[in-house]
DNA sequence: AATTTATTGCAACAATGTCGCATTAATAAA
DNA sequence: TTTATTAATGCGACATTGTTGCAATAAATT
């Protein structure tokens, strides 16, 4: 199952480059100029949490959201980090800070979904 | 506005307190023996959570889990704690590990919602 | 240009969260 | 105990979202 390049995939993982936060499905499709069926932006974005292209956050809201995962100055930590949803402008980014937990004994972890929620740094006055 | 208190009610939270996991509102409705409609346990969670009786997480699967708050040896931190979904046996508890963390400047965290997810205790073999 | 099959669009569904409104019933007041 | 007040409930309804099947479309390979 080769991928194939199609204008629509690029357009999603330009709207997703340019703003540089986790997005939501409907968010996404109504950034991009070109239209496409909320199915296949679906699937677009679950693809590209196959191949690791994005992420995908789950927030307090209940709605999935998708960043790109970047690795730069701004954001050093391609682990599992933390991500902020902000109550006033209504955005999730991800936070260059990375989640550090202990489980108990026998438990083990493989994956994780750790959202803090507040205001961001740029409605913060 | 005064709470009552009802059979419903009393229901709910006795579900809640005898599993002591945190439990979606489906899940906490199939396991009562009074039926009830969903508004009306989506109502008495929610007050519920005002009320500080119950604190609700939003799991990976996008839906809402409700857990009471307790306090006790098993559970010390009444906190900002992890959660745990296990995979396995699909359940979902609190873990006694605090939410630890550090945000970038300006950033105001009001609240959090982390969820770790795998295998817990019971299920690793 | 022809072929293969990944992608897409559309339709459809289930599950949830959520709310308005009339009815019921818990509590306070008489 | 009876009456009045209004919180709680049941029902209906709706919007979102996640998700999948299937036929049509279009990349990429031959």
């Amino acid at each position: 199952m080769k991928r194939r390049n199609t204008a629509t995939q690029e357009a999603v993982l330009s709207v997703l480059t340019s703003k540089r936060r986790a997005m939501s499905q409907d968010a996404i499709i109504k950034q991009m100029e070109v239209n496409a069926d909320r199915a296949t932006i679906y699937r677009i974005l679950n693809r590209f949490c196959e191949d690791e292209i994005v992420h995908k956050i789950v927030a307090d809201d209940g709605k999935q959201y998708f960043a790109v995962c970047v690795k730069c100055d701004d954001m050093p930590v391609l682990g599992n980090h933390f991500h902020f949803r902000c109550t006033k402008c209504e955005t999730i980014e991800c936070l260059p800070t990375l989640v550090e937990f202990s489980v108990p004994e026998k438990y083990v972890v493989q994956q994780m979904n750790c959202v803090l929620v507040g205001i961001c740094k740029d409605c913060s006055l």
